[in-house]
DNA sequence: ATAAATAAACAGACCGTTCGGTACAAATTA
DNA sequence: TAATTTGTACCGAACGGTCTGTTTATTTAT
């Protein structure tokens, strides 16, 4: 997954996998269909992983539902300072093949509509909570504040600015 | 250019780029040394061909400052329904080459600082107006401006709801 | 002005390499 | 022993890039 990841799927050859992987050509044919099958299966395996993960952060109940959120992005902003990827490994792969490939399409945006649907309720719970403007609904204020975080996430790698600072202002700005 | 944009770099070959362009190879080679020094002038070209259009857009004295950037971004995105290519030129190919090319990534961020360089005067000039938050500098202003509208084209293709909604809602909330 | 010489641009067959994928024998498991 | 998994040599196709012969434009000589 990591180096889908860095190298995309293109740049990335299936000897290159199996090489990293320490498989061998047999054994990856033998357990995967083809390498368009087993970009499939790694995006699959990386969205449960993601969601997952956005459900433990947000699940702390020590901290209102507004600095959870928070938390939650400013520590994946930091993650990917630590990392050699840029972006979200889910929308790199849908912008590389989404236009080319409709398997692909569908399996990305099926993984972009599950994160939503893990932060969705949060986000409600601070709109209840009056933390956040009410004025939308939840749904797309979830995809409101996902969008942007996606947006920063990719292009934060390349310019000087934290791309901390922009989410917080964007956070703070939709706050009731 | 529009080749690179739908297909992205890997997934287009330089004879494909001399049929539809009508090209031969010796041609191309005669021109470019290399494919990669062609993507280098089309990202190029293609900043300065948006650039100059940001300008244009941004120069209609007649409307205000806020509503002319929310006129442009609105243009923008609805430019995009149009096209069967996702997310912006320069952003789609930083994300698929950036960390396996330094040339690439920098021409890239190169465009991008042109962008927030032609949009920053009028999100300043919306902060002496007193349309948009001024807590914080016109820089980082329109940075956070900018790269949510990029999460925003990268995103909107493979979702149901309107891009747009999701700006408008950004924007008024940086109102002042 | 015309012809000859030089240079630049072009066409596209072709080259070595790398790609995703297959074949099949060897090894492992049951 | 029968069935499955693994290692690896290999395939055709497609890749980026080169090479050589040819056309076209420009300069020079007469």
């Amino acid at each position: 997954m990591e180096l889908f990841w860095t190298k995309g799927y293109h740049n990335l050859g299936v000897d290159e996998i199996c090489r990293k992987t320490g498989m061998t050509k047999g054994a990856f044919y033998n357990s995967f269909k083809s390498k368009e099958q087993f970009l499939l299966t790694t995006i699959e395996n990386y969205g449960n992983f993601i969601a997952e993960y956005l459900q433990n952060q947000l699940s702390d109940n020590k901290q209102k539902p507004f600095d959870r959120l928070l938390a939650l992005y400013k520590k994946m902003l930091e993650a990917q300072t630590e990392t050699n990827h840029m972006g979200c490994f889910v929308n790199n792969t849908m912008s590389e093949l989404g236009t080319l490939n409709v398997s692909v399409a569908s399996t990305t945006s099926e993984q972009f509509d599950k994160f939503l649907n893990v932060i969705e309720p949060t986000v409600r719970e601070a709109q209840l909570n009056q933390e956040l403007i009410d004025s939308i609904d939840s749904k797309l204020l979830t995809k409101t504040i996902h969008t942007t975080f996606f947006g920063i996430l990719t292009t934060s790698k390349s310019t000087k600015t934290s791309g901390y600072s922009i989410m917080e202002t964007i956070m703070h700005s939709l706050k009731k």
